[in-house]
DNA sequence: TTTCTTACA
DNA sequence: TGTAAGGA
């Protein structure tokens, strides 16, 4: 037998590494044709198309331990039903990209936003928006990390949702995020007319006045409103300038729908 | 030079 | 999976 070719050729032949093809076999899924005196393991043309079923199977996502299995069994239905999970766990993972996808492209969006905005008011349509509750806190406490690990209610990725306070005519501030997967509505801001203003401060004490100036903007522009004011921490702008907190402050001037009633005129 | 084993990031 | 060490 002089047919036989070293690891290295293998490799060179079927682009992986000399290291995967160990792997497989560690893994009990490529065995040498047989092993040289010198330990060089040897591989013929059998392996060679096993060898390239394998890679073909690991394309299409299968685990190694799964490939072993559909080699070692060879049955159709084995196969079918392996490549049936592999769809649906490559279906996860597109799932998973897209939210990735979706997130790059709002924090890029709302990057540009600030830097159109900042620092100045401006009037917006908004579209309803569900929120999920958090929990509630004093309107005069700040949040702190032993109040978040308090909470019962876990936020699974916080840097990456907005952190919606939302100011009723009370005395505690209630705290929202996005509706996750499986959470429950508990509020939904109306879509309509909203005054809004986006700023970067690095302190509470300018979030606070600057808070009360824009109160006091909208209730000279627009009088008394009936909806709560609303304050979005979006903290994942720190990304493009750390130490900053990035907020908008919203007040919804009408609303489109029934909820909180439409007044003025 | 190539490959082997073993260990580690 | 890739990389590195140290020996055959």
């Amino acid at each position: 037998m002089g047919a036989e070719i070293t690891i290295g050729e293998l490799a060179e032949l079927m682009q992986v590494s000399v290291h995967q093809i160990r792997y497989f076999e560690e893994k009990g899924v490529l065995l040498p044709s047989y092993t040289d005196t010198n330990q060089y393991r040897k591989y013929g043309i059998d392996q060679i198309y096993q060898l390239s079923q394998i890679i073909l199977l690991r394309k299409l996502g299968m685990p190694v331990q799964a490939v072993k299995e559909c080699m070692a069994e060879s049955g159709q239905q084995v196969m079918e039903e392996k490549l049936h999970r592999s769809l649906v766990e490559i279906g996860g993972e597109i799932a998973r990209l897209q939210l990735l996808e979706q997130f790059i492209l709002k924090v890029l969006q709302e990057q540009g936003d600030f830097q159109m905005e900042k620092q100045s008011c401006q009037v917006k349509m908004r579209e309803a928006m569900p929120l999920q509750k958090w929990f509630e806190m004093d309107s005069a406490a700040t949040l702190d990390a032993r109040t978040l690990a308090e909470q019962s209610v876990r936020v699974n990725a916080l840097s990456e949702t907005d952190i919606h306070y939302i100011y009723d005519r009370t005395n505690t501030v209630s705290l929202y995020t996005a509706v996750e997967p499986g959470g429950e509505v508990g509020r939904v801001l109306p879509a309509g007319e909203y005054l809004s203003c986006r700023l970067q401060v690095t302190d509470e004490s300018v979030l606070k006045e600057e808070i009360g100036q824009f109160s006091r903007y909208a209730e000279q522009e627009y009088g008394e409103l009936p909806g709560p004011l609303v304050l979005i921490e979006k903290s994942y702008l720190s990304l493009f300038s750390r130490d900053k907190l990035h907020y908008e402050i919203l007040l919804c001037i009408e609303s489109g729908d029934a909820t909180g009633g439409a007044d003025a005129r």
